[in-house]
DNA sequence: ATCAGTTATAGTCATAATGACTAAAAGATA
DNA sequence: TATCTTTTAGTCATTATGACTATAACTGAT
């Protein structure tokens, strides 16, 4: 494709369509403790050399979150990872290319998973992201909105901490993700009660100081936390 | 165009292309007492005479956003509503005339700006749904869950009461969406010191009994609420 | 006018949750 | 064994919540 080629498309109908559809994981891990954006340089004319989503086109007869993972696995060497849908950017002015939607996934995930030798794509700090791509700095903040807004009031982290963590390490992730310092054992206090997290039997050897207790979630899959605050009472019967 | 027909697309760089996209609005509003969901009959195949979602394919320069408006009004004569993005649909099997993914979106509004006089379009209560074309029962349940959701972490109810509404009228539209019964004194207390509603100077006189004072929203525009519940305390400094 | 009958508002109070600390436990090292 | 470090495990005053009870403000009938 020639450098600003406007593509377009006409369905059979003879009624304009668009051009493609595209689906764009935003992933998200801990690293070195903080949060960090995984992006994949792009190979290829618009915006060529710079950083972007590691997200590519829809095929047909694909499922959108088929395509996120797929592209974030041609792009990145990462496999299966923790997707939900985020939002759908259909601004036609998007994409220099021409009309062009793009479906953005909530993706979540360990940094481990990367194997930085086999790939061109890097780990960034969430608050320190390079120039990016089309509107994928607008759909990064987005995601970290979302991943703070669920940050509480579910168990999400579930899926970015290994199955046995310390509650320092789990409080380190909240406060990488929430940007805000936490009381340690108001913290633990919260997430017991919450029953998100469950303390187990084991107990791991720091370098110094007391051994942690290792904790686990309390379910494996994410989902909204049952326990309901600020709604008020109900009528019995 | 024909029954059964299949719309393709193929774009200018020679890739299939989405046949087309749509945007549909999933609206509610407060009606005999109930939670009731906007259905328009659709007048051509396929799913003719069934009930379905007052939404409609995108035109090219246009956001998501302004069709999803754009076909209410066409098809109901309702004016402009609060609009927040709900979900992308894009499985490819959804739409039997082809590759044609749908924005969703949750509108809020009043029952009254439907002339039912003048459109076919009809409310129907969210717990008593007729048939419903493609994948639009999904998406009303879809719908349902985000206004269930944020109903008590937002002040999105703003949009579904009158500027001026009594306590009573607040708590029958927090139980028609929530479908619990409130304690009446515990219900204004929550949502008086959580600031989304203020009591104002004047009262409303009914047909009987003690006068009732009318409330308002503290803002106007639906926002996620300020108070933080179930987060652990933070440290200070 | 007074007295029910209604519908709203305005407390009360025991219990639970929260925020801010303090104490103690369990290891390594001097 | 003393000391330093890192975690866990309380304590306690304050605030929020759930479940009630009492009072206020109106209408309509005696």
């Amino acid at each position: 494709m020639k450098e600003d080629t406007v593509i377009t498309a006409v369905n059979s109908a003879g009624y304009p369509a668009p051009a493609a559809i595209t689906a764009d994981p935003v992933v998200f891990a801990p690293w070195e403790g903080r949060l960090a954006v995984l992006l994949a340089p792009r190979r290829e004319t618009p915006y060529e050399g710079q950083w972007a989503l590691p997200g590519g086109f829809m095929n047909p007869e694909e499922e959108p979150e088929e395509t996120a993972q797929r592209k974030l696995t041609e792009k990145t060497g990462i496999g299966s990872v923790y997707l939900e849908q985020l939002a759908t950017y259909g601004s036609p002015r998007r994409d220099p290319r021409g009309w062009i939607p793009s479906v953005a996934y909530l993706a979540l995930t360990h940094a481990a998973v990367l194997r930085e030798k086999e790939s061109e794509a890097r780990w960034f700090p969430a608050d320190q992201l390079p120039d990016l791509a089309f509107d994928h700095a607008r759909i990064i903040a987005d995601g970290i909105d979302r991943l703070r807004g669920k940050l509480w009031y579910s168990n999400i982290a579930v899926t970015l901490l290994p199955r046995r963590f310390t509650l320092v390490e789990a409080r380190r992730l909240y406060e990488a993700i929430s940007d805000v310092r936490y009381e340690v054992s108001n913290f633990r206090r919260t997430l017991e009660q919450a029953e998100i997290i469950r303390p187990t039997e084991e107990v791991q050897q720091g370098l110094t100081g007391r051994p942690a207790r290792l904790y686990e979630f309390v379910e494996q899959q994410p989902s909204w936390s049952s326990r309901r605050s600020r709604i008020p009472g109900t009528l019995r019967d």
